[in-house]
DNA sequence: CGGCTATATAACCGCAAGAGCATGTACTGT
DNA sequence: ACAGTACATGCTCTTGCGGTTATATAGCCG
């Protein structure tokens, strides 16, 4: 194992599958729903729709013959926890660029 | 296309590149360091830092024979905001569960 | 219970990506 | 100029993944 980070990421590699949680976002959705706004064949969104599950990207609820699919944000924060210290990168690349510019004379080019 | 932000989830579903990346994140690197250290063959860590570099998530500085890996943080940044939406679910989860603490009468349990 | 709807699974195909090895290239010091 | 160092590139092989079609499973309605 290289860290539970991996999942999201290889998972999330997929622009469908982004796509797919895209929508989640909005609401949940049914499969049918994906696979006409996918234009992939429906085997195809299922396919998808296993992995994103196996990653715990989403949830299923049942409904009849009907499945319900929800995003979760578990991963996602794991995702977000992993950016955290590049993201402290780039703020102290802020700071220094602004005291940086409090230091630069007031000039500005031809 | 499918959005600039498919390039960094691509490249760093590959957990080799990830690790560079974290060893970029302290310092710059030699391709041996880095060869050493992850424990894979040279022309390995080319092909990654080859597919980092395209990808702008790395830079290059030359000096003499060797050539200096360094961190970049664009990339990234894209991936933060491609984060962001759903950032924002969750801090709305965090608030709502304030909210409903805040609600809840003061008991505790056993 | 029979036929229909909604979704999952299986089997197969094609491609692209990663690993390893061999080789090319560029710069160095003496 | 030569031998050595540091890195990149090309090639081949294999594996895994996404796509499709066909089929299984499960629940509904009449």
């Amino acid at each position: 194992m290289l860290g539970v980070v991996s999942a999201p990421f290889d998972v999330l590699a997929e622009p469908r599958r982004r796509q797919i949680l895209e929508l989640l976002r909005q609401r949940p959705r049914l499969v049918g729903e994906l696979t006409t706004e996918l234009g992939v064949s429906q085997p195809g969104v299922s396919k998808h729709l296993r992995v994103l599950r196996e990653a715990g990207l989403v949830g299923v609820r049942q409904d009849a013959q009907r499945r319900w699919y929800e995003l979760r944000l578990g991963p996602l924060r794991e995702l977000d926890a992993w950016l955290h210290p590049y993201r402290m990168l780039w703020d102290d690349a802020l700071d220094d660029l602004e005291k940086h510019l409090e230091t630069m004379p007031d000039r500005t080019e031809g």
